[in-house]
DNA sequence: GTTAATTATTTGACTTTGTCAACTAACTAG
DNA sequence: CTAGTTAGTTGACAAAGTCAAATAATTAAC
C-alpha cells in the first residue's frame, strides 16, 4: 500500500516549530492515552514498569539485570528488589551464569503463565480500544506508527526496496514526478500531461519480458521509479527515472539505472535510449557513469518555459 | 500534501492482531522515548506530573481542581497537596469561585515565568530530538502524530473538504479508483489506462470555467472526486466520480454530484450526461435522487469481463 | 426553610515507589 | 598478586501516591 509524500509549492508552509509543537501535543495526549500517569498497568496488577520488567525478561531469557536496567533506564537498586519480589512469588529463578557475578533470569512456569495471561489481557484492552477503527484505519495506524518509531528512534533508514511495479503505482509515479517537477523547475501541466500519458500508454501496451518498471518503496512510501520500454525491436528506451529527496544520495539512481541496463541486455536489446534535460545534472550523472553518451541537444518550449534537451544512446 | 490510502488485493493482507501488536509495541518504545520511566520531565526540574498540572493551569486559566484531577485522572488529595506546595513556592494563587467550594487556580507571575521557562526547555528538548530530520519528515511526523491522535481518541472526524483539483491530484486520484475498482470488481489494466487517460485529458484540455474536478480530502488523505467535463458547447459529461470506503454514507458523493450539476448549470449547458455501471449502486442512487434518467443499456467486455453499462442523462 | 444528599476540596495515616551511596563478590588488566 | 572495574545487593531515606474520613458549600426534597 505505498503512498506519495506530496509538497505542493503552494501549500501554506508549515511553521518552523510545526512539527516540535505536533510532537509536544501528542506527548501530553499519549501519556493521558496510555494511562501512563494512573496507577495499574491496562487493569492488571502490575504496575507499569513491572510489566515492563516482566516484558524484558519474557522476551530476552535469560536476561541479566544489567540490561534491565539499560533499556528501561531504572534504578539497580530498585530492580534488584523488584526482582527478588518476582522471586519470591515464585514468577522468576536466578541461575549462575558463565560470570559468576551475573546471575541471568529465567520464567518460572508461573511465570510464563502470568506473562502469557498478562499478554492476553493487554492484547485484548489494546484491541479493544482499536475495535471501532475500520480494518483500513488500523492498517494506516499501523504503518503510521512504525513510521513515526523508526524516525524518532533515529534508526538507520532500511535501504528503500526495488519491485516491479503493481496497479496503482502509475498513478501514484505521475502524482509524484508532476508535484517534483513542478516545484523545483516550474515545469507546468504540459509535464504532468507528458507523465500521465507515458504512465497510462506503458500500462496499455506492456509488453512483459521486453517492457519493465521497477518502483522503489521504504515503508510504503514511494521513493523512486524508472521504466525501460521498447522503443523498436532492437532498441529500448528508459523513461521517467526518479528518485525522491528522501532516498537521494544513496545509489538508487544507480540501482535502477542498471536494473533497466541488465534487463534490456537480457532482453536481447542491442541499444538503450533516453531523453532527459541538461537541468538534471544528477541523473546525467549517473548515465555518463554507466557510458551513455549524448547523440543530440535540442532546446524545446514544452513545459511552459524553455529547456535545454538531450539524447542519450548506450549500445548494449 | 494529499495521501492515498491503497489496499492492494494482492498485498499479504495483514495479520489480524497487527495493528494492535504495532500498537502495543509502539507504547513500549513511546513510554521508552518519552522518558516517563525516569525521573525528571525533560531535565526539568519538575515531575513528568506536576508539569502537566503546571501545563492544565496556565493553559486553562482560572481552573478549578475537579478539572484538572478529570482530564490528568490523578487523586484528588496528592493535587491538593501538590498545589498546596505549589502556592507556598508562590507559583500559584487560589481565588473564591463563584461556587464557594472551588478556588479556581491561577498562576502568580513568578508561576507565569517558570511555565514559560518549562515552556521554552521543552520545546527545544523537543526539537533537538527533531534536529536530525529533514523538513519533509518533519512534516509527515507533524500529519501522522495529528492522524493517529484523531484516530486513537476516536475524536470525531471532521467533514472531508471539497476543493478544486490542484496539480498532482490526477495522479491519485488514478491510483486509488485503479486499485478499488481492481479490488472491489476486478476490473483489469483496461480500466487503469481508461482512469490514467481520463485524467490526463483533462488536464491537457483543461477550459477553466467550462469545466472542473473537484477533490475531497480529510487530514491530507484523498477521500472522493468528481470531473465534470465539456461533452459539446450544450452537453456536459460527469466522470469518475468516486468515494472512498472511510468517507462512505456521509452524503459526499451526493455533494459532489450536486456541485457538478450546480456548475453545469452556471455554465449554460443545456444538458448534464454520464456512462456508469449497473454494479455501482450508491452511485446510481445518487443520479436518480437528481432527476438523472437511464438513456441506453449495453453489455462491454472492456475491462477484462462482461459488465453492464448505462447513459444517464439529465436535462439542466 | 429545614433536612438529607451531593459536591469540591482538604487532611491524616498510611503504602508504594524510587533514589543514593556504601558494600560485597567476581572479574580483568597490568 | 594488586588495583581498578563490574554486576548486583543492601540500608537509610525521600518522594510519590492512595484511601478513607472530615469539612464546608451547594442542591434537592420535603
Amino acid at each position: 500500500m505505498p503512498s506519495v509524500n506530496l509538497h505542493l509549492p503552494d501549500d501554506h508552509a508549515p511553521a518552523p516549530h510545526a512539527a516540535t509543537d505536533a510532537l509536544r501535543r501528542f506527548n501530553r495526549f499519549y501519556t493521558r492515552f496510555a494511562g501512563v500517569l494512573g496507577p495499574g498497568y491496562m487493569g492488571s496488577e502490575l504496575s507499569l514498569i513491572e510489566a515492563r520488567i516482566l516484558y524484558e525478561i519474557a522476551t530476552g531469557q535469560p536476561v541479566v539485570s544489567k540490561r534491565i536496567v539499560e533499556t528501561l533506564s531504572i534504578d539497580p537498586g530498585y530492580l534488584s528488589r523488584i526482582l527478588r519480589r518476582f522471586t519470591q512469588l515464585g514468577w522468576i529463578a536466578r541461575t549462575r551464569g558463565a560470570d559468576a557475578r551475573e546471575h541471568p533470569i529465567r520464567l518460572t512456569t508461573a511465570g510464563e503463565a502470568l506473562f502469557s495471561e498478562l499478554d492476553r489481557t493487554t492484547a485484548a484492552s489494546t484491541s479493544a480500544t482499536l475495535a471501532h477503527l475500520s480494518p483500513g484505519e488500523q492498517a494506516g495506524l499501523a504503518e503510521r506508527l512504525a513510521w513515526i518509531e523508526a524516525r524518532l528512534a533515529g534508526a538507520p533508514l532500511p535501504p528503500p526496496a526495488v519491485r516491479p511495479w503493481r496497479p496503482g503505482d502509475m498513478g501514484l509515479i505521475t502524482a509524484q514526478q508532476a508535484v517534483y517537477y513542478r516545484g523545483a523547475y516550474g515545469w507546468g501541466d504540459a509535464m504532468e500531461v507528458l507523465i500521465g500519458e507515458i504512465t497510462s500508454r506503458f500500462v496499455r501496451d506492456f509488453h512483459a519480458g521486453r517492457e519493465q518498471c521497477w518502483v522503489a518503496e521504504r515503508h510504503g512510501e514511494l521513493l523512486g521509479s524508472v521504466f525501460l520500454v521498447a522503443e523498436s525491436d532492437k532498441v529500448a528506451r528508459l523513461r521517467l527515472l526518479y528518485v525522491d529527496a528522501a532516498a537521494r544520495g544513496h545509489g538508487l539512481g544507480r540501482d535502477l539505472v542498471g536494473r533497466c541496463i541488465a534487463f534490456a541486455r537480457e532482453a536481447g536489446y542491442a541499444e538503450l535510449v533516453l531523453w532527459t534535460h541538461t537541468v538534471l545534472a544528477s541523473a546525467r550523472a549517473i548515465y555518463a557513469d554507466y557510458g551513455f553518451t549524448i547523440e543530440k541537444v535540442e532546446t524545446h518550449d514544452e513545459f511552459g518555459k524553455p529547456e535545454q534537451s538531450e539524447h542519450w544512446r548506450l549500445a548494449l
